[in-house]
DNA sequence: GTTGAAAGATGTGCGCC
DNA sequence: GGCGCACATCTTTCAAC
């Protein structure tokens, strides 16, 4: 495997293919390989060489939060008190811990997190704010931006 | 189908195989049922069901923004100039047709929207808030926030 | 990058609990 | 209503070119 530092270079053939898989990694290789005019052979040994690479992370099934009664999202800025690497480490790993927290961000400026959590209600967010972040050390203020309305969401990068 | 308003029912088994595949959306059928004790042909069954009522909503590859050169984050707290419904639609419009938009929140509080912004350096960053955002009528303020370090990033609701 | 062939996965019909 | 079996179909995967 190539080291993870390492930019592969990717020439417009490898960037359409990444472009369809991240619309679609289900796609069958046969029909991938016709969208981007090559045989399934090399398709598919492109598409090795990418998740050989770490470029292609994973593949994932993104699911309908209303769907599965998770429909409550909230940004959350939060600052800590004890500026220390350990403290920061031991957040982040408490972060990791939590299913609830589908992201977490170290930032610039003001706010040295950024979290964005999913629960069910606010009941849940409520018990989110209480038990869990309140109960870490070292958290000195948080501040929770209540999200009304998904207008845009997608994981796809855009490849130049 | 199913209406995509009504809430479908989600057993055990259900909820086991929307964790797998949060996880790994490439897992073949065979595989998959063995993981959850049934045989394939019931597996796929369900999964077919959970793709039609719109719980499952797409199958996605998730790329390593640094392999791809897209490795700067930035989360943006935008206001609006005048509140009309007409205003926010139009602006929500914007976000959706811009690539490196990948998240648009309508919020509570005292930002309206919050994005997500991904692209290449800081030049890219500067351009698309001068030339994008700044461009739009209608908006008052913008806030942004860096991303320095992604310390969590998952897809994955948690299912009970 | 192409072809072709073997191995394996998907998906359907039907009987069963 | 959902499960399991068996079979036909399509996909993946690995040669050799």
């Amino acid at each position: 495997m190539m080291p993870r530092h390492t930019t592969p270079d990717l020439d417009a053939t490898d960037r359409r293919i990444l472009t369809i898989l991240q619309r679609d990694a289900r796609i069958p290789n046969t029909e991938l390989a016709d969208e981007i005019g090559l045989t399934p052979a090399p398709t598919l040994r492109r598409v090795r060489r990418l998740e050989e690479e770490g470029v292609i992370h994973r593949y994932v099934a993104l699911l309908d939060p209303k769907l599965v009664n998770r429909d409550l999202m909230v940004m959350v800025r939060v600052t800590l008190d004890k500026q220390t690497k350990q403290g920061f480490e031991d957040f982040a790993d408490k972060m990791r811990a939590r299913p609830e927290v589908l992201e977490c961000y170290l930032c610039l400026g003001d706010t040295d997190y950024l979290l964005k959590v999913c629960v069910a209600d606010l009941d849940a967010y409520q018990n989110f704010l209480v038990e869990v972040l309140a109960a870490i050390p070292g958290v000195r203020n948080t501040d929770s931006t209540i999200i009304v309305k998904q207008e845009k969401y997608t994981t796809s990068l855009p490849l130049d």
